[in-house]
DNA sequence: TTACGTTGTTTTTTATAAAGAACAATAAGT
DNA sequence: ACTTATTGTTCTTTATAAAAAACAACGTAA
């Protein structure tokens, strides 16, 4: 249910429910109800109100109690979605990329050392595979 | 608004007001309301009602209204997401990924006949790379 | 033309979310 | 020991979310 993460990340905080109300901006005794879930049908804009001091949003409030699926798997690091952006900015496309990856799979690029030669050149550092284009 | 989102996907699928109403629950009034940002704070169980029948969630709805700025960035296309999430959990880095992101760019690899070795063997077929694995 | 079905709106009512107490219980201080 | 703060809870009130209903505007059909 949706009290317990707010009391979760309150406590992580340390913040008292007085002291989370008054930084929300809610009446203490409507927190209290939401964290033992006596109330369990906030609006928009108390969850918001809630979720700021928490340093948190509403998605994660909500767990996956209400939302559907796709949104339960955490999110993928900022990091990775910067790198995917570029790359499908700069032409990369899903069907490419799969087609790759397949070749690579699994263990593969564990734990070895790298090199990436295409037409006998062009290299690559910080990866740990080979790649080895030929013509035919 | 958070308007405007529903409307907007409520005509996607030809849906009218009433129609919508019934499907999610809801009185066709408030959901009138609702559209029209007239009433801009309803409670978390009508957003859930409301978007189900979408085949939408909440986050959507909000947008960028409501939630912080992670969530306002556009997300990343879903289906890019399962691809990477499965190539990360397979344990590629991210400088595996940029090495293929180079690769693909480079746009030799297509039109190419392939062998994967790695430690001198395995094979990979239906592809036109070789992947030269070493170990260090 | 009159009537009927749908559209979306505005008015009215009622249910309940959310506030504002007042409260008991534990802790800290003098 | 008796205060004086905090804690979180429960009772009471009031503000408003949400429903129900009545409405106007448009189309269609008999």
């Amino acid at each position: 249910m949706i009290g317990e993460r707010i009391k979760s990340l309150r406590e992580k905080k340390g913040y008292s429910i007085t002291k989370l109300a008054d930084l929300a901006g809610v009446s203490k005794s409507y927190l209290s109800y939401i964290e033992r879930n006596m109330q369990n049908n906030p609006s928009l804009q108390v969850m918001a109100k809630i979720a700021a001091p928490l340093d948190s949003n509403i998605e994660y409030l909500l767990g996956k109690e209400i939302l559907p699926k796709r949104n339960q798997e955490e999110t993928l690091d900022e990091e990775w979605r910067a790198i995917i952006k570029n790359a499908v900015d700069e032409g990369m496309s899903k069907g490419d990329f799969q087609a790759l990856k397949d070749l690579v799979q699994s263990n593969m690029w564990k734990n070895s050392r790298v090199e990436t030669n295409v037409h006998a050149s062009q290299k690559k550092k910080s990866s740990n595979i080979i790649i080895l284009h030929i013509d035919n």
